[in-house]
RNA sequence: GGCGGCAUCGCCAAGUGGUAAGGCAACUGAUUGCAAAUCAGUCACCCCCGGUUCGAAUCCGGGUGCCGCCUCCA
């Protein structure tokens, strides 16, 4: 991993907190604290949650790359309404249910390349946490316990609104939340909920109960990282109310800012409305996985901005993942011209004039990344400075193709493909010219196989029966083989 | 109703004061037995109306449209 470069930008994000793009500043030097809300696990993944997963994976790599060490925190929501109501359903409970959402979970993630965090806490793991938490929350008078149940009184919190941009006189009103008359107000929230019958609980001072929902990020958000930490993300649908409770009961309890810098990424819309479970317009990961690559789902999360809303279209994935071709099509053609190198020594005199502007092309992608990058996390722009410079590697390689590569083309076209390599990683993808090539991720038997058709059917076209060429390839083609030719050979790939 | 966000080529999408990256699609040409891939070329005055400025997609004011949140939600 890179050390800090004083030559960098800095690294600059735009804080939901006070709206402005701020420079990161870490609270520890070359440590960054950064927790993200995680699921609810009633249920499998779908593409919206792939969104903060891979957008706050890629911003957690490039902080790495940028020397950071980063302490990354997820959370398991793992007991709440839904996981019950499922477990009543299923005749089981509430632990099988999020036992097994959580294997999916770290299931579908891992496919889709997202690295592990630091850790992923659970809520039933930490109650005593949760209750430690109100425990001085009710001794500074902060909240209020009412039949079992504990709330936290928003109107003894001053900064309460502060993230969502909402005023505490409007929340007072409570236009749409049910009069509850056991509350001091409308909005104030559980932090603690006693256990009706046949429900999981735990013992506490104020009765039988389990956790709100908020508590637990606070309680385990401080545990791991401290009272204050520096990054704490999630969907931008959970600025109000979650995000807000959750500053609210933590500087309530611990007289310390909470988050130094909020981020928050748009929400993954389909059909003109938000992709959620309740609404029932999902695209269940695992559904998505039989047609596209991680890579291609990487592409298409990422070639927009993080904290845009993006409208799920039709052809937005075929669209991402040819867009992705050019990435593996270059690494392919690098690997297959680098290869061939020295076979033939022609062009050089041509080739010679092609080093500088690859140099040239390469240092720029590099110097366009980290500038993107660097600028709260603009992936899609970093991913054009990338395909700049397959376009510039793709230029180079036009003659070495047919003439063969020269000696001083090579060591620039190694650095390219190097950096380019480097690059795509850094975001995640796992596109690389050491990747296996397609044979390798065939079985043995498969990619023996498909060399076999590949030589006969050389065999035909050098016999000029192009019916017959043309009919293999079709023919394997309908079978997921695509096969290409080129002047050094005829190469394929299969499809997912 | 309140609070936020967004509006850039057919589609996706960068760009936050100096005359519009990139990807997909399309068209023309090169290459190819044909494909594919690749290269070259073509393809946008930035939702509307005002204002500030020598100069605005970019700043200010006013509209319009879409989305999110205010209930569980990534």
């Amino acid at each position: 991993m890179h050390t800090s470069d004083s030559n960098l930008p800095p690294i600059q994000l735009e804080n939901s907190l006070t709206r402005r793009c701020e420079p990161l500043v870490p609270q520890v030097p070359g440590r960054v604290g950064m927790y993200v809300c995680g699921v609810t696990v009633y249920d499998h993944c779908h593409l919206g949650h792939a969104v903060p997963a891979v957008v706050f994976d890629a911003i957690r790599r490039y902080l790495e790359y940028r020397g950071y060490l980063v302490d990354f925190v997820v959370n398991f929501t793992d007991v709440d309404d839904k996981i019950i109501n499922r477990a009543h359903a299923e005749g089981s409970d509430y632990l099988a249910v999020s036992e097994r959402f959580i294997a999916s979970y770290f299931e579908d993630m891992d496919r889709l390349g997202v690295r592990r965090a630091s850790l992923y806490p659970r809520a039933t793991q930490h109650i005593p946490e949760m209750h430690e938490m109100i425990r001085v929350l009710m001794d500074k008078g902060a909240a209020y316990a009412v039949e079992g149940d504990v709330y936290f009184d928003i109107a003894r919190f001053a900064g309460y609104g502060k993230l969502s941009g909402r005023k505490v006189e409007e929340l007072l009103a409570g236009a749409r939340i049910a009069a509850d008359s056991r509350l001091r107000q409308p909005a104030d929230f559980a932090l603690w909920k006693g256990a009706k019958p046949g429900e999981p609980g735990w013992d506490s001072p104020w009765g039988r109960g389990r956790p709100g929902w908020h508590i637990e990020c606070s309680a385990m958000a401080c545990r791991y990282l401290g009272q204050t930490f520096d990054i704490h993300g999630g969907g931008l649908d959970l600025v109000f109310p979650h995000h807000e409770n959750e500053i609210a009961q933590s500087e309530a309890a611990t007289g310390q800012p909470f988050a130094r810098y909020w981020m928050h990424n748009g929400i993954l819309n389909l059909g003109g409305q938000k992709m959620s479970k309740s609404i029932g317009n999902v695209l269940g990961l695992k559904l998505l996985f039989q047609k596209h690559s991680p890579d291609e789902l990487r592409q298409y999360l990422l070639g927009t901005h993080y904290r845009s809303p993006q409208n799920f279209e039709e052809d937005g994935l075929e669209k991402a993942a040819r867009a992705h071709c050019r990435f593996t099509n270059v690494f392919e053609r690098v690997t297959r011209v680098l290869a061939g190198a020295g076979k033939g020594a022609g062009g050089s005199e041509g080739q010679a004039a092609l080093a500088q502007p690859l140099r040239k092309a390469t240092d720029q992608a590099q110097g366009r990344f980290h500038q993107c990058m660097s600028d709260d996390f603009n992936t899609g722009g970093a991913l054009g400075a990338l395909f700049e410079l397959a376009a510039e590697l793709n230029r180079s390689l036009q003659s070495a193709e047919t003439d063969g590569l020269s000696e001083g083309l090579a060591a620039p076209v190694r650095q390219a493909r190097a950096t380019l390599s480097e690059l795509l990683g850094v975001l995640g993808f796992s596109t690389a010219p050491a990747a296996a090539p397609a044979a390798a991720r065939s079985s043995k038997l498969t990619g023996k196989l498909v060399e076999l058709l590949v030589e006969l059917r050389l065999d035909a076209r050098k016999a000029k029966d192009f019916a017959l060429a043309d009919t293999i390839r079709k023919r394997l083609s309908e079978l997921g083989v695509e096969l290409k030719d080129s002047p050094t050979g005829t190469t394929y790939s299969l499809k997912v």
